[in-house]
DNA sequence: TTCTTTAATGCGCATATGCGCTTATAAGAA
DNA sequence: TTCTTATAAGCGCATATGCGCATTAAAGAA
């Protein structure tokens, strides 16, 4: 469980899973990461007892194992919680997961909201004037 | 920190500085594992914040940081504790850490205690009759 | 059936990690 | 001073890990 907590990609993965439910590829878009990364992952942390997975036809939904866990892990999915919360990169996830949601019909499962540059602009200047971010 | 956790050495010494302060040579008898491994080690889990660490003499003596540490960490070392209880290997270090004492003059700073054949063979006999370990 | 989409996995490479061997440093003792 | 002891650190090697590329499998749609 600790090795499986010891990898930047594996807690951006808990980070937006604390968030709500999610496919392999919204979490893949979510990061901006690959396919075969993202699902590697996930199941590095579903082994570990981090996650839950239940298939839904072609999806594997994956979701932090918050509650049913042992007290070990739920205290330790709620340290990660917090401490991720003032993360720039983890808010940076975050605020993309907002944005992707999971479309039964089309091209593509989980594509981005048509995002405004000015948002992506807007949220950027807020990032930056954050106290106590690096310059 | 987690990388810290993550390796199977580095969760044996935490298990035996658990019990009390130990120097680094007194770690390398408990466990029976060379000076380099046993330095190198306890020096990573002092890095990630899981140990204190005083110079005296020419000793380094670490202890588990149990009190004094931010409250993921008091959490984490209480959980480690109560999952090494019935370990067989961290059992038998801290056995063998019991026998071990710093000695201020001599040729060896921390040679075992004599054991007696008798007393190995009974703690063996033990661990033996204990519920639930793999036979 | 075939085509598309989602997810998992075998393989290989680049990097990271653990650790033994050896040497360096520092504290005492003689 | 030199010798011994305790600890740390440089170097190199064997193994472990992360991940990209390609393939496979399974679920739906057409």
């Amino acid at each position: 469980m600790f090795k499986a907590l010891s990898d930047e990609t594996r807690l951006r993965i808990l980070n937006i899973l604390l968030m709500r439910e999610c496919c392999v590829c919204e979490v893949m878009s979510a990061l901006d990461i690959s396919q075969t990364r993202a699902s590697r992952n996930l199941n590095q942390l579903y082994d570990a007892g981090l996650l839950t997975m239940t298939r839904e036809g072609q999806w594997s939904l994956y979701s932090a194992n918050k509650s049913k866990a042992s007290p070990l892990v739920t205290c330790l999915l709620h340290n990660i919680e917090s401490m991720l919360k003032n993360d720039e990169q983890a808010s940076y996830d975050r605020y993309n997961l907002q944005n992707i949601q999971r479309v039964i019909t089309g091209n593509s499962c989980c594509a981005k909201k048509e995002q405004a540059a000015e948002d992506q602009f807007v949220w950027i200047l807020n990032e930056m004037v954050k106290p106590g971010r690096k310059s």
